[in-house]
DNA sequence: TCAACCTGTTACAATCCCGTTATCGAAGCA
DNA sequence: TGCTTCGATAACGGGATTGTAACAGGTTGA
């Protein structure tokens, strides 16, 4: 497992630095931003978690994550808000934008550690809990890391693997090759988007005849339709 | 949304209290049966999941499996199977079978909640498309980057699709060539506001009698009225 | 060490997207 | 009626997008 990257939020520069310092201890990369503004500068999508106050300058942290749930790039991202009003509305508004959990001002630090552990623990296990993917006579076992066609083994190199993965696990999705090079390979590598295709075409040959399956939507990326 | 009804097949009678017990906390309504036999005697089309142990007495997990796929009554249900083994063979026929995932014991509660979750979760989202726009029968599926019209795909070019949404996503407002192109093109693109003409056209084309609904405003723009 | 395989890059062909242009019709106005 | 303006549409073609074969550097494993 690679380390996880956090990005802290904060108009604060003080509790910035606390929260990092901390969260660096645990074993964790943080960088940190004053500003929504910063924040969405600095490739949001490179983070496996974003720890966001609500209360701050010009964009508020609720209006962030609207951009950042916006965007296919940095959908998945897990946030954690923090608030110092407890106020209901508040709250739900900001759970409804897809918060995965929220702390209220003033915390302890121990708090906040203990939240972050949590939610990344449950948004890793939510990933790996659909094990098996399947369509019809095709078959992927991710513990295994198999594709089964009719019951028969089909060799997937592991780009292939994930790949298909990826496309099974929200069938019907369209994925930019951006965001397929972000979710399968890692932030760090750069990598033409054609070898994205590349590997489709690769995918589908090998999948037989549900390589129809995996369409083109032209301009924007690929998919696994029904 | 209606409470989730859950079966729990297994012969060991202090697990079935258990996962009955957590899956109740969690909100789910659970029956259990201790054997395959008294399971398929108790309507299993009442449930909208199956927890099922591979080996028990007489009948096995996947032998009811298969019955319980045989039967349309009872052929969409998702299953999960619960296995103590993971010998290759095991799994391959359980596959086959049609299960949507499985679980090796011994096994944690809590990954059993999240594989309940999930899979209940797969299941209903296939059914209830999100960030749909639409009106009559004219249905535009943004993450599919799909167009409908009545039921019947009907395949827009990027642009056609943009603006089409644009359109629809503001029903009745007027937009000018302008702004048009400031929304579907990008800033930087320089074209022709007669451009948006064109693709107009060839929109209302693809889109049948729903062409007429995409109006003109003479020395204003373009809209979409009901 | 060699062979087999994985995988990113490149090149080229095929497709089709879509911007431009030209022509025509409709509406407004004198 | 003649003129002007605005929009609709057909047709053309350049260029963007995609599919795919081939190649090469890297890795793995025997």
């Amino acid at each position: 497992m690679t380390k996880h990257r956090i990005l802290v939020v904060d108009d604060e520069e003080s509790l910035c630095e606390i929260l990092q310092f901390n969260l660096e201890v645990e074993g964790y990369e943080v960088d940190t931003a004053d500003s929504a503004e910063q924040a969405l500068a600095m490739n949001p999508e490179r983070y496996s978690l974003i720890l966001l106050d609500v209360m701050m300058g010009e964009m508020s942290g609720f209006h962030m994550a609207q951009l950042l749930r916006a965007d296919p790039k940095t959908a998945h991202i897990p946030i954690i808000f923090c608030t110092a009003k407890d106020s209901e509305d508040d709250t739900v508004a900001g759970l409804n934008l897809g918060a995965d959990d929220y702390i209220t001002k003033p915390f302890s630090v121990r708090e906040v550690l203990a939240r972050v552990k949590s939610v990344l623990r449950r948004t890793a296990a939510q990933e790996t809990a659909e094990d098996l993917l399947g369509f019809e006579g095709l078959q992927l076992d991710r513990l295994r890391k198999r594709c089964l066609l009719d019951g028969q083994k089909v060799p997937l190199t592991k780009k292939e693997f994930e790949i298909l993965a990826l496309l099974l696990a929200h069938r019907g999705v369209i994925f930019s090759r951006e965001t397929i090079l972000q979710r399968v390979w890692s932030d760090e590598v750069v990598v033409l988007d054609r070898t994205v295709d590349v590997n489709i075409t690769r995918l589908r040959r090998k999948i037989g005849r549900y390589g129809e399956h995996i369409v083109t939507r032209s301009g924007y990326g690929y998919g696994f339709e029904a």
